[in-house]
RNA sequence: GUCCCCAUCGUCUAGCUCGGUCAGGACACCAGAUUUUCAUUCUGGCGACAGGGGUUCAAAUCCCCUUGGGGACGCCA
């Protein structure tokens, strides 16, 4: 039987580092086992579930370069793979548990299930559901529907010991009677919960692999038990260990900086996000660590994954996505980071040609898109300096002067433009090395740092020069 | 509080299945070399088996306890 994994998100935010790891992990062990990755939007919580989500998510994910065989948008054999669109399904197997009588009406109101919950956690009980929406009498579920309350449905939970045999975790047991009631599988306003609507999908999508997040370790019992009083073979299921943020919190509480939109805006690449990513809880083995795309493929296993949490430590991101920008050829980085550009809005107004020309020569100068605007600056013509008094001292000045006169002789192609330039300086100065060099570059570009002359100054022209070499000259 | 999970350098990790390694690599950090600057690159350094008990000739590796961390306990997913 082929495999089948789905990614299940809800779009109620922006997907974030450990959003993507999991549906990397599914993506990486899909293709691997050579089968099929679906996508299924979970929106079952109408109060929080937004459009704009759900297309930010596809836009995502797709940008990272996870690709679906079935998914919203998509279509697929087990469609709709939107639950939201999913609710007649659902109905279904609702009525075939009542009608068993593995599932009955519930007409206890959630007021007093909270009141339970908080006697119990004061009287540091666990504050278990007591199913006594079980019992009632026909003479009290009348007097209830009197009184307006509409039920739910629950599961009943009446085999508590579970053993899961996790793919990352080995054998856990479960006993839910120091867990979990009974749980509500259709709510009170007859919508279903995510308990009843994931395992019907997985059941009927004929998902064979489910890898999640560990923080639906405890749910997964109660899933064994659902899926199979609906006749489904549960699937095999992974629960991977949690990420965690820089100060060691849960990275749902640094959402702004970690969802994968904000790493897009920074200008990292895709393949080295996933990368990084993909180096969270997993590892290839062998010291190896900077990976494609095809090489992740190739060598993800479960069995390889980890089951400790990790922390996200974005300095080794940046150095992995240094890595992997070094790797480009140099038109694809050009063509890259001018896209990343454009799309920042850091182009407007900008000598598009220029800009083009210069982009390569900071090829090894930068670890993400983001730190190009600001290294750009000084191709326009207002830039300050940075450290003026390069310019102003008597050496400074003689630079100045002597670039003036000799600039306009000036002959050369790339590089070696350069190199005449500054032979024909030399002779006319008395500063060398450093004090030569930086006036150089301060009247150039205005800083003290960038990329090497010889390779810039070629792309600025003499005509810029000149210009640059007239007003540091009046510095 | 109850249940579940986890534990190797500051961080990501290899090694654990099948006990015998100077416990390896990478990021970060520090020092040096190259680069007339910066970055890149290269060299070196710092740095860990949480603690205690077993088992064994031998334990990072197997077992137990403690401690620490995480997760769950919703009519959220």
């Amino acid at each position: 039987m082929s495999v089948r994994v789905r990614f299940a998100p809800s779009p109620t935010g922006y997907i974030h580092l450990g959003n993507v790891r999991t549906a990397l992990f599914n993506y990486l062990f899909a293709k691997n086992q050579n089968g099929q990755f679906i996508l299924r939007v979970e929106d079952t919580d109408l109060e929080r579930s937004k459009p704009e989500y759900r297309q930010a998510l596809i836009e995502d994910l797709a940008w990272i370069g996870i690709r679906w065989d079935e998914g919203p948008e998509t279509g697929g054999a087990y469609g709709p793979y939107l639950q939201s669109q999913r609710l007649a399904t659902y109905e279904q197997y609702v009525r075939k548990l009542l009608a068993e009588g593995t599932a009955y009406y519930c007409y206890v109101t959630e007021e007093e299930t909270e009141e339970a919950k908080r006697i119990a956690r004061l009287e540091k009980r666990p504050p278990r559901f007591d199913n006594r929406g079980r019992h009632f009498t026909p003479q009290e579920i009348e007097a209830r529907k009197a009184r307006g309350i509409k039920p739910t449905v629950r599961f009943k939970v009446e085999q508590p010991q579970v053993v899961l045999k996790d793919l990352v975790r080995g054998e856990v047991h479960f006993n839910l009677d120091d867990m979990v009631g009974d749980f509500v599988i259709v709510r009170a306003d007859g919508s279903p919960t995510f308990h009843l609507a994931v395992c019907i999908d997985d059941g009927l999508m004929k998902i064979t692999h489910v890898i999640r997040g560990e923080d639906h370790l405890s749910n997964t019992p109660k899933h064994i038990l659902l899926l199979r009083a609906m006749g489904f073979d549960p699937p095999q299921y992974g629960h991977l260990a949690l990420i965690h943020g820089p100060g060691g919190e849960p990275l749902s509480k640094r959402l702004g900086d970690v969802s994968v939109r904000e790493f897009r805006r920074k200008g990292y690449l895709p393949q080295g996000l996933a990368n990084y990513i993909a180096l969270l809880g997993w590892s290839p083995g062998e010291n190896r660590e900077i990976l494609t795309w095809q090489e992740l493929q190739a060598l993800f296993s479960l069995e390889r994954v980890n089951k400790s949490p990790s922390i996200y430590d974005p300095h080794k991101l940046d150095w992995l996505n240094g890595e992997h920008l070094r790797r480009l050829s140099a038109e694809e980085f050009s063509q890259k980071a001018f896209a990343y550009l454009k799309m920042a809005g850091a182009l407007e107004g900008k000598d598009e040609t220029l800009i083009l020309k210069v982009l390569p020569v900071f090829h090894d100068n930068i670890e993400r898109f983001e730190q190009l605007p600001e290294k750009l600056n000084f191709l326009s013509e207002d830039f300050g300096y940075e450290n003026k008094a390069w310019l102003e001292s008597p050496e400074g000045r003689e630079v100045c002067e002597a670039a003036l006169q000799v600039l306009p002789s000036l002959t050369g192609e790339g590089e070696s433009l350069y190199e005449n330039f500054v032979n024909a300086l030399k002779p006319k100065v008395k500063a060398k090395g450093k004090n030569l060099f930086m006036p150089i570059r301060m009247a150039l570009t205005g800083r003290e740092h960038g990329p090497e002359m010889k390779r810039l100054f070629p792309v600025l022209g003499l005509v810029r020069a000149k210009v640059r070499f007239e007003k540091a000259h009046k510095a």
